[in-house]
DNA sequence: CCGAAGATTGCCT
DNA sequence: GGCAATCTTCGGG
């Protein structure tokens, strides 16, 4: 296959690497290597599953309404990491493809940690009392955890080698190999079959789809006429 | 300003 | 399989 071929004989990834539609850099970034060093030691993980989102013309992405403070990494240069906090207590990793000013990236969904899995074990301990090693970055806030990324990560540049963060090169992974279906959990252009991962590899993550989530109680009462001495705070 | 949903996870029935 | 946790972000009034 022409792609695997090229992308077999790269020494270093090129910042051209992510100078591509998402959806064409998603498949190409399977078995490649995400690490992280901090003063704790380094963790790496291998991804099996990612997520291509299209920007602007895409209604799944986070740039679907155009540019906020939030999606603001994914406009500028391509080779970034865009981090987001989701849900109150997650971080979620993307790294930012096309040329500055085209708002593109693709979600690292999962992983299998390939070094640091004491580390990993330790970051993730105290959200699963006994995890198993395929489970640690098994999901894109689990993978996020087990490498120690939050939102001072986002922005941050993955081809820089001197980076504590950094995208290794892939091990070739068979085009036969290389599965796709719909993104997990979207509501919005939820047949859009731009998931893909590793086939038969555990390290993936279950498929969900989209679950609308169930209103919170209406508040009985609203703004200043709160202070019936009922409620806490 | 306020309300509502969210590219999730883990615990509970 | 259902649902709570927890808070940021964004769009609408």
């Amino acid at each position: 296959m022409r792609q695997l071929d090229q992308r077999a004989s790269w020494q270093l990834l090129p910042r051209e690497f992510f100078e591509r539609p998402s959806v064409e850099v998603a498949p190409d970034l399977l078995g490649c290597v995400i690490s992280h060093s901090t003063a704790a030691g380094l963790v790496a993980v291998m991804l099996v599953e990612v997520e291509a989102y299209a920007g602007e013309a895409d209604p799944a992405s986070h740039a679907f309404r155009g540019r906020t403070a939030r999606n603001a990494v994914m406009y500028g240069p391509p080779g970034h990491a865009y981090v987001y906090f989701t849900y109150g207590m997650h971080f979620c990793m993307n790294l930012v493809c096309q040329a500055t000013g085209r708002a593109s990236a693709v979600l690292l969904r999962a992983g299998r940690v390939t070094e640091g899995v004491p580390l990993a074990r330790a970051r993730r301990s105290g959200a699963a009392r006994h995890p198993r090693d395929v489970d640690l970055a098994r999901g894109p806030a689990r993978l996020c955890e087990a490498l120690g990324i939050d939102r001072s990560h986002d922005g941050a540049d993955v081809i820089d080698p001197s980076s504590p963060l950094v995208l290794a090169p892939p091990t070739p992974v068979l085009a036969d190999g290389i599965s796709r279906g719909p993104r997990v959990g979207v509501s919005r252009a939820a047949d859009v079959a731009w998931r893909f991962w590793i086939a038969g590899e555990p390290a993936v993550s279950p498929y969900r789809a989209h679950t609308p989530r169930k209103r919170a109680v209406a508040k009985p009462v609203t703004g200043r006429a709160r202070g019936d001495g009922t409620m806490h705070q």
